[in-house]
DNA sequence: CGGTAGAATATTTTT
DNA sequence: TATTCTACCG
């Protein structure tokens, strides 16, 4: 990966004139290979320099990465280290750390949870399942994306129930359920003294509509508000910039109109477009000329984009040379598609060695990344692969995590549910679900229903009362410990519940990976604790939520792998864009959404601008997926671009691919099956009512007949060995085996 | 309560 | 195909 790099050491007149207006309203519309970074950082280094406190600077990011990165070239411009107190982070890392200092106002605690997507969709799948609603008609996954959608627009289940045409709607698609579940789903987050990534926004926004003091607050603050990425940039977000930049309107803004492709999670294009309607006597720059890509590339952009109709009116161009034209061949499926991909890949390899990370393969669907991998591994190419699950998405991370978190904040029921029975400590749904119902009646959080309450009132039988108890115990040492070191708490966490010993205890190949996991995490804690300030678990969840920095760079020599929108704000040499087929790209869902098309061209043209060098487009006649071939046309994009083309076909059928069955990476991910007998022993007591005896006759439904020769009732789960006539020696539970006395 | 088999389902993704 | 969820049985 490269990154953005302009060739001369001055501005532009362009890039300068957008530097130097520090007053006012800005926009600046910036190109593909535009130098926009550049632009942004000297802007910030230059306001610094004119005497601009640091702390007065609010810049706003589309990613962390994108932050960090940015700090150190102001840094490394400006040379001095109160560039780092510059406010420069994404909406929601800064906001958040506003609503903590302000948590009280909106009746919150500090400690507030940053609940996930994940959390989310769970909590809403649990809201769903209590209320017995048609699955068909409420998916959980498409009701929290409504939810997160009504949310980024400032409608919340009150002004959702007043709007008539929104409720007519539902109960024409049968969801009129949906604003009771939207409602329930915000209460819950409430109880549970959380917020999801939108409440961090919309929360900010009350807290800056509702008081002029805090307002005017963060209005001083903030004197000069600086935000990238503007066109993906939501409705909540906008209005939040609006509050802001009132007072003094120095608000600059930064974007690409042609580059917006997060629709699907609220931005919204209208934003950079009224920017100008919005403010009196705002400055507008364009950055047109890109010092990235070759004429060929840059033109094959222009015409595509011009078949998009909502746009900003602007004129890319390059200096460069011509260089190659785009490439478009034609394959007969997709397993040919992904091996000459790599084999056009390995020829240039071939010839200049350790250029791997020259070469970029961009696709619409991460399930299309399976094909490619094939021939890169055949070849023996080196590639690198973004994307897919991050570390702290790992089911045993986020287990951890649950329990960091519930230790900061013990209401959080999410965290709680998620651990109460992990590692299994004999507590299942029957029990957690009289804790919920309790819970929900007395409108509190489950742990206060645990602690305060003592379990008087709830019908549990001892036993249970004596797990719950345990559980109790856990939590309770651990919440004493939390002033402490965090890496202590850590370790005090693994020794009470014992997690990382089941998971040593039953070593398949898939726990041994969750131990590396782990571990991996008691690494980073351990440096986490070594820090001198800001050091407590509220920071390291903190961290671990809002920031994915963990997308390590190697300097390895790789091609890489990636979706088209992960590759935004990137450069290579030479790009491979596969799959240019309708109904993938432009995608299915995107036919039916009015502008779901000008999206996806956008999202082409955001693909065909990393490269600096050369495109190769390819589409593939049939395709493999969802189990069977499919056979496909090439995209209606093709045609947009039909004369920048230099067409190849090269369909002929492989048979060797074709009829090669695709290798799986996985090494035995299923998980082993205990062996009858070894079962893992719960600790609840259980003994059979028979009164079983030593040298009784049984029968089996499965081993038939045997003697009893022991009985063992040491740990409160009754075991008998049975030496059975046909299938001889077996231990049984006798809580689970199923067996009648015969003798 | 816990594990397993078999059914259901299937963009893009950062925070 | 691959993953995720549910229902069932011991």
């Amino acid at each position: 990966m490269i990154k953005e790099n302009i060739n001369t050491n001055t501005l532009n007149p362009q890039q300068e004139s957008a530097v130097k207006q520090t007053e006012g309203p800005v926009i600046i519309i910036a190109g593909p290979g535009s130098g926009k970074t550049r632009v942004i950082t000297e802007r910030i280094a230059h306001l610094i320099n004119k005497g601009i406190e640091p702390q007065n600077i609010l810049a706003l990011t589309f990613t962390n990465k994108a932050a960090n990165e940015m700090k150190k070239r102001v840094y490394e411009i400006t040379n001095t280290q109160a560039a780092y107190s510059v406010w420069m982070g994404t909406f929601h890392s800064i906001f958040a750390k506003i609503l903590r200092k302000e948590a009280h106002i909106l009746g919150y605690d500090s400690n507030f949870t940053i609940y996930d997507n994940e959390d989310s969709i769970k909590i809403i799948r649990r809201i769903i399942k209590d209320r017995n609603l048609d699955k068909e008609q409420y998916n959980p996954k498409y009701v929290f994306s409504k939810i997160s959608i009504m949310k980024n627009q400032l409608i919340d289940s009150q002004k959702y129930k007043q709007n008539a045409e929104l409720i007519k709607h539902d109960q024409i698609n049968k969801r009129e359920k949906f604003v009771e579940l939207y409602q329930e789903y915000c209460e819950s987050c409430t109880q549970s003294n959380s917020m999801d990534f939108d409440d961090l926004l919309i929360n900010t926004y009350h807290l800056l509509s509702k008081n002029k003091l805090i307002l005017t607050e963060y209005q001083e603050l903030f004197k000069y508000i600086l935000i990238d990425e503007y066109q993906d940039t939501n409705k909540v977000q906008d209005a939040i910039i609006q509050q802001l930049g009132e007072k003094y309107q120095n608000i600059c803004i930064v974007g690409d109109d042609s580059q917006s492709i997060y629709s699907f999670r609220g931005a919204n294009i209208n934003n950079i477009f009224n920017f100008k309607s919005n403010y009196q006597n705002v400055k507008e720059f364009k950055l047109e000329q890109n010092y990235r890509s070759t004429k060929n590339i840059v033109h094959a952009a222009n015409t595509l984009i011009n078949f998009n109709k909502q746009k900003i009116e602007k004129t890319i161009f390059s200096k460069n040379e011509n260089g190659d034209p785009i490439q478009l061949i034609e394959y007969y499926n997709d397993r040919n598609e992904g091996d000459k991909t790599a084999e056009i890949i390995y020829r240039l390899i071939c010839h200049n060695p350790n250029t791997n990370h020259q070469h970029a393969i961009l696709y619409r669907n991460n399930s299309q990344s399976k094909v490619i991998e094939d021939g890169l591994r055949k070849r023996r190419i080196k590639y690198k692969i973004y994307g897919g699950l991050s570390f702290y998405q790992r089911k045993e991370i986020k287990d951890i995590m649950a329990y960091f978190k519930l230790i900061v904040n013990p209401d959080d029921n999410e965290s709680l549910l998620r651990i109460i029975n992990y590692p299994v400590r004999g507590i299942g749904s029957t029990t957690i679900n009289k804790l919920r119902g309790k819970a929900n009646s007395e409108k509190k959080s489950i742990w206060k229903i645990l602690s305060y309450n003592n379990l008087e009132n709830i019908q549990i039988n001892s036993g249970t009362k004596n797990k719950l108890n345990i559980f109790k115990e856990i939590l309770n040492e651990l919440f004493k410990s939390q002033n402490s070191n965090i890496f202590e708490t850590a370790e005090l966490l693994i020794e009470k519940t014992g997690i990382v010993r089941k998971l040593k205890d039953n070593p398949t190949d898939e726990n041994i990976n969750r131990l590396e996991n782990i571990s991996e995490l008691f690494n980073s804690v351990k440096l986490f604790s070594l820090k001198k300030t800001n050091n407590s678990i509220l920071d390291f969840i903190n961290e671990v939520s809002l920031d994915e920095t963990n997308k390590e760079t190697s300097n390895k020599s790789e091609v890489s792998l990636m979706t088209i929108h992960q590759s935004k704000g990137l450069e290579f040499p030479y790009v491979y864009i596969v799959g240019l087929e309708n109904g993938l790209f432009p995608s299915q869902r995107s036919l039916k959404i009015p502008s779901g098309v000008e999206e996806e061209r956008r999202l082409l043209y955001v693909a065909i601008t990393r490269a600096s060098k050369k495109v190769t487009l390819s589409y593939s006649l049939n395709r493999f997926q969802f189990g069977t071939i499919q056979q496909s046309e090439k995209s209606m994009f093709i045609d947009n671009i039909e004369h920048c083309l230099n067409k190849e076909i090269k369909n002929e059928f492989n048979q060797q691919l074709y009829f090669k069955k695709p290798r799986t990476n996985k090494i035995n991910s299923q998980t082993k099956i205990n062996p009858i007998g070894l079962r893992k022993v719960t600790n609840e007591k259980y003994r059979d009512s028979r009164n079983l005896q030593i040298g009784m006759k049984i029968k089996h439904n499965i081993f038939g007949k045997g003697s009893i020769q022991k009985i063992n009732n040491s740990d409160g789960n009754q075991k008998i060995t049975v030496i059975f006539e046909e299938h001889g020696l077996k231990i049984l539970l006798t809580k689970f085996a199923k067996f009648e006395i015969i003798m």
